[in-house]
RNA sequence: GCACCCAUCGACUAGUGGUUAGGUCGCCACUCUUUCAAGGUGGUAGCACGGGUUCGAAUCCCGUUGGGUGUACCA
């Protein structure tokens, strides 16, 4: 059976670069009839940041990504928090320890520090030098004992041999292979007693039988340490895919520094997250190439990991506001008047009715980007006209149009309550139109500006029919007498 | 510096030896029209470069160039 986990570590929101990595362990596993598993890589207690695992919860939640195993629904391979397993780790590490293939180091910062200038001065690759530190093999086994039991900070280091080299093979990849002089003796263990994300990582891989493991490419150059690794403890390694960036327009790994990259910023954009999460997929992989809207259930039945592009992908937020305007002609209005609710608050228009709500989303959808638009698009379906465009009447308002409006209106009075429909009104406008000798565009922009002030909106009749028959009749007169 | 990865229109991509190099976003034009959108039609624009291999290379190989990631007691 298929088992990924999405890994990620609660120092900060939700990256959609992430979201993208969770997604594709999502499809993947739904895809395989595997399962999916969430496990909060919290190893560094410097960079922990409250609430981060909680955002992280909610924002998969958002975006409709669920994982059937995780700190948050519990599972048979739990905990799934690793600073709740640190005793396991230390337990592997002393394994290690005793099979050979990892060893005790007591050097302090500032000494590797030292090492690391000397190294750069002399121009070679920085990398622990395991015959001049201070470890075990330099120490001896009797000094080393006694810094040991002394209590002497202490590091556990992975040994990697100073010659051969390591093959690695990814799906996404294919295979490489690196010189093991080149690759670092990492530190598993660090002196606070807790692992590196390089031990912690194998160790829950292994023990919770992931047998993929999906991540980014920023994790490509740490590979040959990871199998070395497996190797280390004698197990089997899971098969790996290594996914491309997400890049800024400058073509680099998209940050915190290229505006919004948290998941929560898209939510609060007022972006729909099936618009997001259709987008990020389709960075860095393509299902088919005729057609770019593909619902979750769709995407996870043709999901492939080989068909994942090597190259990076830029976040194009043009492509995003594209795609959130076809889903928000898509989606139920109920949903999308639902999606508003918080954004009519903020615009303070409060109480309105969930179904003339929905009605003013649906008469005017086609015309906005973002439901976020909506209250200040439409503002006068809400309440009475602020302002009315006075370039927009300058044009259009001419000195006989007051009583061509007065008139209209009485002829439009004779439309009852169950006749207040768009194609009524337009047949009584039209009819107007005709009898005054001009054409009904000539109406239209003035009754635009008494209903609504605005030159752009909905169609007029649509418009009228949802404001209803009162209040349309008022504004035209009002506006006319004014 | 060193290690590794990558390279098709401005962007996302299709393409796995024979295509007029296709689609989508954006942009431009036209169309529809009561405005603005949406829709429809058309257009703009690309295989980084140089060598091979081959009857034939966007596709395979090598090199160059360019870009990216990593190089922590962070993940």
């Amino acid at each position: 059976m298929v088992r990924v986990r999405f890994a990620p570590s609660p120092t900060g929101m939700l990256h959609v670069g992430s979201l993208r990595s969770g997604l594709y362990n999502y499809l993947f596993a739904r895809h395989m009839g595997g399962a999916c598993i969430l496990r909060i890589e919290d190893t560094d207690q410097v960079r922990f940041v409250e609430g981060a695992e909680q955002n992280i919860l909610e924002m998969f939640a958002w975006a409709g990504i669920e994982f059937d195993e995780g700190p948050h629904v519990g599972g048979a391979y739990g905990p799934y928090r690793q600073s709740e397993r640190t005793a396991i780790y230390r337990e592997h590490a002393q394994f290690l320890i005793e099979r050979g293939t990892a060893y005790y180091a007591f050097d302090t910062a500032e000494e590797l520090e030292r090492m690391r200038e000397r190294q750069q001065q002399a121009g070679i690759a920085p990398k622990y030098d395991r015959s001049s530190m201070r470890n075990q093999f330099t120490l001896g086994e009797e000094e080393t004992k006694r810094l040991l039991e002394s209590g002497t900070d202490r590091v556990i280091r992975l040994f990697v041999p100073l010659t051969g080299e390591t093959r690695t093979s990814d799906i996404v990849r294919g295979e490489s292979v690196f010189a093991n002089r080149t690759i670092d003796d990492q530190i598993l263990l660090k002196s606070d007693g807790f692992p590196t994300y390089h031990l912690a990582n194998i160790v829950d891989d292994h023990l919770m039988e992931i047998t993929h493991v999906i991540r980014g490419e920023e994790w490509l150059p740490s590979l040959p340490k990871h199998v070395i690794l497996y190797d280390a403890f004698g197990w089997d390694r899971p098969q790996f895919a290594h996914l491309p960036l997400l890049l800024s327009p400058e073509r680099k790994k998209l940050s915190k520094r290229d505006g919004d990259v948290a998941v929560s910023d898209y939510k609060e954009k007022g972006f729909l997250p099936e618009a997001l999460v259709n987008f990020v997929a389709l960075l860095g992989w393509n299902p088919t190439a005729d057609r770019e809207i593909f619902p979750m259930e769709e995407m996870i039945s043709m999901f492939d990991l080989a068909k994942v592009n090597k190259a990076g992908a830029i976040f194009d937020i043009e492509k995003l506001n594209w795609m959130n305007g076809m889903y928000l002609r898509e989606l139920p209005v109920e949903r999308l008047a639902a999606d508003m609710q918080p954004f009519m608050e903020q615009a303070g228009f409060n109480g309105v009715d969930p179904a003339y709500a929905a009605k003013v989303v649906n008469l005017v959808k086609e015309r906005i980007h973002f439901v976020k638009d909506i209250p200040l698009f439409a503002d006068y379906m809400f309440g009475p006209v602020k302002n009315f465009d006075e370039e927009y009447a300058a044009k259009h308002w001419k000195p006989e149009t007051a009583g061509q409006m007065l008139e209209l209106a009485d002829r439009l009075e004779t439309l009852d309550e169950a006749n207040w429909i768009t194609e009524k009104i337009d047949g009584v406008v039209r009819a107007h139109a005709e009898s005054l000798g001009i054409s009904a565009g000539k109406l239209i922009h003035p009754m635009r500006l008494s209903i609504t002030g605005k030159r752009v909106g909905a169609g007029m009749f649509e418009t009228m029919e949802v404001l209803g028959r009162t209040e349309s009749l008022t504004r035209l007169r009002a506006y006319a007498q004014r």
